[in-house]
DNA sequence: GAGACCCTTTGATGTGCGTCAAAGTCGTGT
DNA sequence: ACACGACTTTGACGCACATCAAAGGGTCTC
């Protein structure tokens, strides 16, 4: 076992060769930061990402108002970001998968405006911002591709408004299957069959409806043959006709 | 008159000096892009920022699909942007004033995703974006405060989506109406009178709700004595029980 | 492996906001 | 100044979804 003993705060992890993060090594390497960057590029990138940081299903991996310093590419699992007002309401904001970036929002403040949370055990490579932005300058295509990426989030950002402003109950849960199964499917896992890390009541804030009204959604569209649901188990039985019923 | 004689499509401009951008001369430095630049550092950013251009009230600055070039920081007058579904849905998605930056959702596929309209008369600097990530990677309070900017985008939609997400109709254009207060005052302009730029219509897209509900929530205020409201003049008679009225 | 708890489903009922309709007002262009 | 069209207001009514309630199932813990 080579470098990098450093003491984790882990209870599972039995044989873990390394917890060092390496990019150059990484299957997500086309999916995530390093898109686009050269072999020697994506080598540098690895000694920018701190140690990989594992969080057990329900921790949180920065709370609101927590420090902001480093955004957050998930190597394995699943998390939910949201919000929480004065009066206990909370609002999910967004799922993160595999690949995905978690943290943009700590920049614009220097802190973070939004919780984490795992949803699953997962594992995360922090990348210290300022280190990030530092490489940024240096190599073109870093910063590019890191704005790109931003951009994405505001992109998506935008069609959760059209989703919550203007689409009603059966539409917001076609559209967020859909766009589960598309994220599923560009991670190279079945498009047409996944397993649901969220609650209903999860899924509902994220589509600002209540769990109820989730739970009979997903009976109507089993019901029409337009899926199958047993518990988180989902598969999608007929994707023309979700597609279909979004512009209805 | 001294450079810049190219032709605009202008009809109105009577006697503008001069179209050329120039940010140290500009009042909105402190709010705009080159906040935190110093001196010398802005009058390299003049060298990169475009032509001024002018839209009169309708005008779009850009289409969805519209090939994506430069981000625009709108030097006067007030504008939109909304998304359109295939089926005739339209989703504004925000509303930007003096000194907000534009075109930020162009980045992440080169080309624009949603609309930009002017409510009024406006005009913007254009800042062509591939200049600006050149300029970026050399001066590091640009980059640093480029990325605060796409940053606090993400934020601002957190925020909306809480709006679309949990909040009833009266709590929404509460909501409104005091981002609106507090956009102005920080533009030195009053916090509790000003002049709507759009329409019903518009402010129920943005939150989620119909014209019909706006226009009743508008005259509920009134009787309330909470604001006071003249067609598209409005005044907060009472911020503190506006703001009370947010969080029940 | 048993119990507790959380999550989900389904039904009955209520309501906030949407829809439809019509009248009124303002702003704009001629 | 006039007339048209766009925007706004207000009322009556209906519906999609929320709320309240209760039972059933799954899963995690000890």
């Amino acid at each position: 076992m080579p470098s990098s003993l450093k003491a984790h705060t882990e209870c599972t992890a039995t044989h873990t060769p390394t917890l060092k993060a390496a990019c150059s090594q990484c299957g997500l390497k086309e999916l995530c930061l390093p898109v686009g960057l050269n072999q020697s590029e994506i080598e540098r990138l690895d000694n920018l990402v701190g140690d990989r940081r594992k969080l057990r299903r329900g921790e949180h991996l920065y709370r609101t108002e927590d420090h902001f310093e480093a955004i957050y590419a998930i190597k394995t699992g699943f998390f939910k970001t949201d919000l929480l007002t004065e009066d206990g309401r909370d609002q999910v904001t967004g799922f993160q998968m595999t690949g995905d970036l978690l943290g943009l929002d700590g920049i614009s403040a220097d802190k973070h405006s939004c919780n984490a949370v795992a949803l699953e055990d997962s594992e995360v490579c922090p990348i210290p911002f300022a280190n990030l932005e530092h490489f940024a300058s240096e190599i073109r295509s870093l910063q590019s591709h890191f704005h790109r990426l931003m951009s994405r989030e505001i992109v998506r950002d935008q069609g959760v408004m059209m989703l919550l402003g203007k689409m009603r109950a059966e539409e917001r849960l076609a559209a967020f299957l859909l766009n589960l199964s598309q994220r599923f499917n560009s991670r190279g896992f079945s498009p047409a069959e996944f397993h649901l890390r969220m609650t209903r009541d999860e899924i509902g804030s994220y589509l600002g409806m209540k769990l109820e009204t989730v739970s009979r959604c997903f009976s109507r569209f089993q019901d029409e043959g337009l899926i199958s649901v047993q518990q988180k188990h989902i598969r999608l039985l007929d994707i023309p006709r979700l597609k279909a019923l979004m512009s209805r």
